[in-house]
RNA sequence: GCUCAAGUGGCGGAAUUGGUAGACGCGUUGGAUUCAAAAUCCAAUUUCUUCGGAAGUGUGGGUUCGAUUCCCACCUUGAGUACCA
């Protein structure tokens, strides 16, 4: 008896065994490392690597990355080299909060962290190659993170080859011809030089020029300030006028910072993405987010004034409809052609509208406010006076801070128009503008605008083009709404910059003394004076003798100089961390050898989430053309392929306390009961939503002498899908789920769950199907008395099962539809298992069929069967047609589109005898009772519909 | 406001080129096994029905022999974005 229960545990599916097992087995052989030296295609799977949080994993979490594990193994089985890795982008705002809050440094708590991730990500079996781990934070790492800065830095965007190319061709063109007639990306205002004027500047007078054309540079820019965070932040990292973390307020501030001369890309950048493989949703984001508008730019004389106002329009076309002009509030020319006698209200308007946040100014669109100054422009053309007024509905961000009004054309134009009383021309033939503006470019003609009238927009705009370019005041010209990018933060846990000052002009620290290594601080805050905490560093300034980090007492300006006292933002490390883990060994030499960029060249499948949108993924982008440019890498693009993995929600689970009592009532019985909606703990709920009280009432004391109504002697609760989060008590641990039901069930389940893009409720109610599956497998191949797998030769049927399981499978990898090859495994399972399948022939490919997916239970399964490799190696089942060729079909037969009954046919039959056969039919005549068919359509193998 | 995506049983979802709507799983109901429970197995499960059938994929139209699938309008939900000149 003992010994017979003994036995008997052995054969069934002990999945805490067997996975561990295999864990330890894939660990200690190294079965996915990468080799970068194969016969093999390569082919590249990458997870957005995660930022390491103290929370740990929770259930949605893996998601993505059981989508990229699966095509990963699946890509091995055909035969191609896969280079699957996982890291930390491990610099970030919560591990340096919680140093402020406990004075623990953050390497500690990011050490910590990484751990616990480890450990959870490995009882999960993913295939990665941890030989290539990275981690931002690790000097080895940003050390090329400082690096690539440099090469920004050194770098300028030539306009006429569309590429960045080394600054010091720019000095040469500057001594030799001064810069009138370069074409490149710089800043909007500068000075033109000739090559004697340029050569009789001071060495720092040339570098503060220089400035203005590096790809990353300093300069004194409005920018996004967080007081409550206390830095700065980039507009990606803005959510409707808040900080994106922490929802606090953000205000414009003027500020000496570092930039990225992203703008200079917005072109390449929109092309670009043509040639990628990304969803249209998120492509659409990015050229939303890069905002090209194509039109010209107009300029305007002041009247009285040497000054001229340049604007931008899409609408060349509607220039004699300018009644008026607006500039924005804090446009440089408002105070200096401001008259006397408005001076007072413009004066009081510009301070009224500092007061509004950029959130207020946002959120209150309707009202409109403004005020004359004044001053008038001359139209360009007909010479009239166009008064020039003030308004916050134009900013100062976008084009030049002013436009030319056409309240006929244009509705916000309209609405001050009308709003002050000023006068509205209409330009459009026959249209009917008392009303409201007329917007659309199409279906009108051009009236009382001189030599435009008669035209459409396109001729009209083109000769309005034209016209201006001949008076020397405009030309056509695109415009984007991409800004440079701020690259500083007043934080800690950041990269910092290779940079120290000579009398305030940065200078790049030579690549051969990276890195340059985070100071230690005593607190992790800034400065009294309002420094970045690192102002709170003793050791933090450049010594040029003997090129090391020396304490700052030593500064002397002469050899020794500060340090800058920014870090770098947490996209830093982000933008190029695919090429870092194309190396295997010796990564110290450069940022990744020439042979491995070459071997490896990009991204080919990229998995992660849509937030990133316009933050990581332009920047990675935009650095990515850098380092092309520069001919450090091959590519144009990092990421191939690119997909968006859906969040998984949590189901929250509700009780009912009736107001002002301790007792709790049950979801059906609520009635007329006054109650309380109390959200807890989702792990005390069964599949039946059922609640086990006496968990609860050891949940939390105030449950714990609770009185309960229950129905039919159990307490139901409700349930609310909302996202996974500690404040809702919805959150389910990957832990819990692999102890108790197995990793394999886990990644069933979540690919179960539905469409990868898709967001969708976790409940782990369900999550028995999967699991029940993998017994039901198991037990097709291990009896009671050991493996039943035999030689015997498969049937019709076996091979008909695999065949279409081979099939589907194989389809839906390639079109990242996991959910449904998980029902077809079940349906296999379920058909060899009635079939009474035992042939090896049969069950030794299903393994490797699932095996991308339950990779524990296959390895097993597999290893039982005979095999000593890893099935990791083995090659995918190929598919053959010929068992799925059937002799019969059975058609539906239809009655005006709607099956009524189906009829077993030969599947040779011709359609004439089809129709015969079917219209003899016994079931045909009932259903037509006496009437005669119209028509009688036969699609031979498809279906038969009887109209009449 | 604009752009995009999506609406299918009690629930998650399937139907890949227009051709048997609801695969697969959860839950529910009934049954077998068990002293009992767990586990396992079997059956039923869109709705209505006079048990012959009939209706049915957000709503209303259209194209078609045939529409969850294509077209038009509308409703709802979600996401992104916004005085962008």
């Amino acid at each position: 008896m003992r010994f017979n229960f003994r036995k008997n545990f052995k054969m069934q599916y002990h999945f805490n065994d067997i996975e561990a097992k295999w864990q330890k087995y894939w660990a200690e052989n190294e079965t996915f490392k990468a080799s970068n030296n194969s016969d093999k295609p390569k082919y590249y799977v990458l997870d957005m690597f995660p930022y390491p949080s103290g929370a740990g994993l929770h259930v949605g979490h893996p998601l993505g990355y059981i989508a990229s594990d699966i095509y990963a193994r699946y890509k091995r089985h055909k035969g191609f080299n896969v280079l699957h890795p996982q890291g930390y982008d491990s610099f970030g705002l919560p591990a340096e909060q919680y140093a402020i809050q406990t004075g623990q440094h953050p390497a500690i708590t990011t050490e910590t962290n990484i751990a616990t991730y480890r450990r959870q990500l490995d009882q999960i079996g993913f295939s990665f190659d941890w030989s290539r781990e990275v981690r931002t934070s690790n000097p080895d790492y940003y050390k090329w993170t400082q690096w690539i800065f440099i090469q920004l830095f050194e770098s300028y965007y030539c306009n006429n080859e569309n590429k960045a190319k080394d600054i010091n061709e720019l000095v040469s063109i500057f001594s030799s011809e001064g810069n009138a007639n370069v074409n490149v990306a710089c800043d909007d205002d500068i000075e033109i030089f000739s090559a004697e004027t340029w050569n009789a500047k001071s060495s720092e007078a040339q570098q503060k020029i220089l400035l203005q054309y590096r790809l990353t540079y300093l300069a004194e820019t409005e920018v996004n300030w967080c007081p409550a965070l206390g830095t700065v932040l980039a507009n990606d990292e803005i959510v409707n006028g808040v900080s994106e973390r922490g929802g606090h307020t953000v205000v414009r501030k003027k500020m000496t910072q570092w930039s990225m001369r992203i703008s200079a890309y917005a072109e390449r950048l929109l092309q670009g993405l043509d040639t990628i493989d990304w969803t249209d949703a998120l492509k659409e984001t990015q050229r939303n987010w890069i905002g090209k508008s194509v039109g010209a730019s107009v300029t305007f004389h002041v009247n009285g004034h040497d000054d001229r106002i340049d604007v931008f329009t899409t609408r060349p076309d509607t220039i004699f409809g300018v009644s008026f002009m607006t500039l924005a509030p804090e446009h440089d020319l408002v105070s200096k052609i401001t008259t006397v006698e408005q001076k007072a209200a413009v004066e009081a308007y510009i301070e009224k509208t500092a007061k509004r946040s950029e959130r207020d100014r946002m959120a209150d669109v309707k009202t409109i406010s403004g005020v004359f100054t004044g001053a008038y422009a001359e139209h360009p053309f007909s010479k009239e006076p166009i008064p020039i007024w003030i308004g916050d509905y134009v900013l100062a961000s976008y084009g030049t801070g002013a436009v030319m009004a056409v309240p006929c054309g244009d509705q916000r134009d309209y609405d001050f128009a009308k709003h002050f009383n000023i006068e509205i021309p209409n330009i459009f033939d026959g249209i009917d503008i008392s009303e409201e503006a007329f917007a659309s470019k199409d279906n009108v003609k051009i009236a009382n605008s001189d030599f435009l009238n008669g035209m459409n927009y396109k001729k009209a705009t083109k000769r309005a083009i034209y016209e201006l370019e001949q008076l020397g005041q405009g030309e056509g010209k695109t415009n984007y709404r991409l800004r440079d990018a701020v690259f500083s933060r007043q934080r800690y846990w950041g990269e910092p910059f290779p940079v120290y000052y000579v009398n305030g002009m940065p200078q790049m620290i030579e690549a051969k003394h990276l890195p340059i290594q985070l100071p230690e601080v005593e607190k992790y805050l800034p400065t009294e004076e309002g420094e970045p905490p690192l102002g709170r560093a003793d050791v933090w300034a450049w010594d040029t003798n003997t090129n090391t980090v020396v304490a700052n007492d030593k500064v002397n300006n002469e050899t020794v100089f500060p340090l800058e006292l920014n870090t770098m933002p947490g996209w830093a490390g982000s933008s190029w961390y695919f090429f870092r883990y194309m190396e295997e060994a010796n990564r110290d030499g450069v940022f990744a050898s020439e042979d491995a960029l070459k071997y490896w060249e990009n991204v080919d499948l990229y998995i992660g989430g849509a937030e990133h949108a316009t933050g990581h993924l332009l920047y990675a982008r935009f650095w990515v053309k850098l380092l092309k440019d520069r001919g450090f890498v091959n590519v144009e693009e990092p990421f191939k392929k690119l997909i968006n993995q859906g969040m998984i929600l949590g189901t929250s689970a509700i009780i009912y306390r009736v107001s002002g009592t301790e007792k709790y009532v049950s979801k059906g019985l609520i009635g007329d009961y006054g109650v309380e909606e109390i959200r807890v703990d989702v792990n005390m709920v069964n599949a039946s939503d059922e609640i086990d009280i006496e968990a609860l009432k050891k949940w939390q004391p105030q449950y714990a002498n609770a009185e309960f109504i229950l129905e039919d002697g159990k307490y139901m609760v409700g349930r609310e899908v909302e996202k996974m989060s500690k404040r809702w008590f919805n959150v389910v641990n990957p832990d819990d789920i692999c102890s108790q039901y197995g990793a394999d069930s886990l990644r069933l389940y979540e690919m179960f769950l539905g469409p990868l893009e898709q967001y969708k409720p976790w409940n782990t109610a369900g999550i028995t199907g999967v699991h029940g599956f993998l017994k039901k497998l198991w037990k097709l191949y291990v009896g009671e008395n050991g493996v039943n797998v035999t030689d015997v030769e498969p049937t019709k049927d076996n091979l008909k099962t695999l065949h279409k399981t081979i099939k589907k499978v194989q389809e839906d990898i390639e079109n990242f539809s996991f959910n449904t090859s998980v029902s077809t495994f079940m349906i296999a399972v379920n058909e060899l298992g009635k079939q009474k399948c035992t042939s090896k022939a049969v069950l030794e490919p299903l393994l490797i069929l699932i095996s991308p997916y339950a990779p524990h239970i296959a390895e097993e399964l597999y290893s039982q069967l005979g095999s000593s490799e890893s099935i990791s190696t083995a090659v995918f089942p190929k598919f053959d047609e010929s068992h799925l060729v059937e002799s019969n079909k059975n058609y539906p037969i239809s009655f005006n589109g709607k099956m009524r009954f189906t009829l077993e046919l030969p599947m040779d039959m011709s359609k004439d005898d089809i129709e015969k056969t079917v219209m003899a039919h016994e079931k045909t005549i009932a259903q037509l009772d006496g009437r005669e068919p119209k028509k009688v359509i036969v699609v031979p193998g498809k279906i038969v519909n009887i109209v009449g």
